[in-house]
DNA sequence: CGGCGGATTGAAGGGAATCAATGCTTGTGG
DNA sequence: CCACAAGCATTGATTCCCTTCAATCCGCCG
């Protein structure tokens, strides 16, 4: 078997460096465990979980729900850095940046878990979680990246098509759905911040994509009706490098 | 002394948690050891450095000059994501994801020190340097962070005036340069992938830049002219939280 | 000198923002 | 049970920032 036929094969998640995959699945088990022992959390639909200003924040892994990252300028311009979806451990850079930059805040009621910063430092001494806890910083970083491109090249359609295939990407991979149809429970404003334009012209892209067929977004119901041609519309222009992160 | 003036006082470079900050500096002593172990190599403007295919590509120390990540649609889009100056270390990231999904390419001839991904995986056995490592990526991440809000939320100048204090930052904390003055070996070009804009309007930004007598772009020498009124410009509107991140 | 890549400038067009009004749910209280 | 307010979404009209297209210019090098 060929190495790009490997890679097609286990499509399902990030793909990691060979030599590194042992140390990061046992180290991704220990790390999972690490945060079973802290008790469960949950807060309401727009509650601030991380402060900006807090420094030596919590880590947390979450259980139920939707949150986001964002940032507000003093004019209150605001920007939603990165969507966190259940499974996903947010805020593992913080644990040697001393606080976050951001607010995290609950998109949806919230279950999760929290770790302390002390602790998951303590883990750190321990080589498999050390490397763990990079490839969760790296897989935020990769995922970062991807959205600098489509902020800086994409139009908003192109842009609303990769979002809406990126969270049904990580839901499906994550087996949390098993059709195309999933729940956001972010409104329009939230989404215009996340893709750097505005509510109105967020409602209007979406009509767009229903009146094309793709997709229906209503409420924060969304459901996609042809996959294939918003992936087209995503990564139809995508580079090939690009294109072998995301699963087919 | 109250833990914001604290804050302000220690204003050269990212500001890490306290209770890592030992084993971080010691990590980073070894780290840098590492690197000056491995031999030198150079590399002309223009060239790959890495490409998106190659596995587990090497980790480099950037000596001299000046490289960018970036990432090219197959329409020829490209964005470029990061800029890499002297004594970045580039790629690291990579050791677990097992390969950029972006290119970096040299911005200007380029000196630099390559580390293997096997050989720094190995050093992540030592918990100082897997702190040092972690605090590497984390670090990419807070810039990254920036600049996406920069791309969703701020306009062309806001853009500009961001980019060009940002360099002049960094290069002004690694002590290279004294005054506000200094080389940017990218041309309009590679600026405008950078900022999510034409070069058509990158230099007509640049000229209203000068014409308001903030800074000076000619060919790839940057004088800024009033650099408290860029960062103005630049951070006028940032909120308190990113401020702090910004050493005045 | 001629050619070439990069930068500049002008004119025209378009995508998205802005302003503003209306509609639709939902929840609350009379 | 309806009225009404509040929040969110939709739609239209207008404006504007930025892109696109195209021509010119400038410094550099063979």
């Amino acid at each position: 078997m060929s190495a790009s036929e490997l890679k097609t094969t286990r499509s399902m998640g990030p793909v990691f460096s060979p030599p590194a995959t042992e140390d990061l699945l046992n180290g991704g088990r220990l790390l999972r465990r690490a945060f079973l022992e802290a008790g469960a959390c949950s807060s309401r639909r727009g509650t601030t979980v991380i402060e900006p200003e807090q420094t030596d924040p919590p880590v947390f892994l979450i259980h139920r729900g939707l949150a986001y990252s964002s940032a507000t300028l003093a004019d209150g311009r605001r920007a939603i850095t990165e969507i966190h979806l259940p499974g996903d451990i947010v805020g593992a850079a913080s644990i040697v940046m001393g606080g976050a930059h951001y607010s995290v805040i609950a998109g949806s009621d919230l279950s999760y878990r929290p770790l302390s910063a002390t602790t998951l430092r303590g883990l750190m001494g321990n080589p498999q979680i050390a490397m763990r806890v990079l490839a969760l910083v790296g897989e935020d970083r990769r995922r970062a990246d991807r959205h600098m491109v489509g902020l800086a090249r994409l139009d908003a359609r192109e842009r609303l098509c990769v979002f809406l295939v990126d969270i049904h990407d990580r839901l499906r991979r994550r087996e949390l759905i098993s059709r195309p149809t999933f729940n956001v429970s972010l409104n329009q404003d939230e989404i215009a911040d996340h893709l750097g334009m505005t509510m109105v012209h967020v409602s209007r892209t979406l009509r767009r994509l229903r009146e094309e067929k793709l997709v229906i977004v209503d409420r924060h119901v969304v459901i996609i009706l042809d996959l294939k041609a918003m992936r087209e519309v995503a990564l139809g222009q995508a580079s090939e490098a690009v294109k072998e992160i995301i699963p087919a």
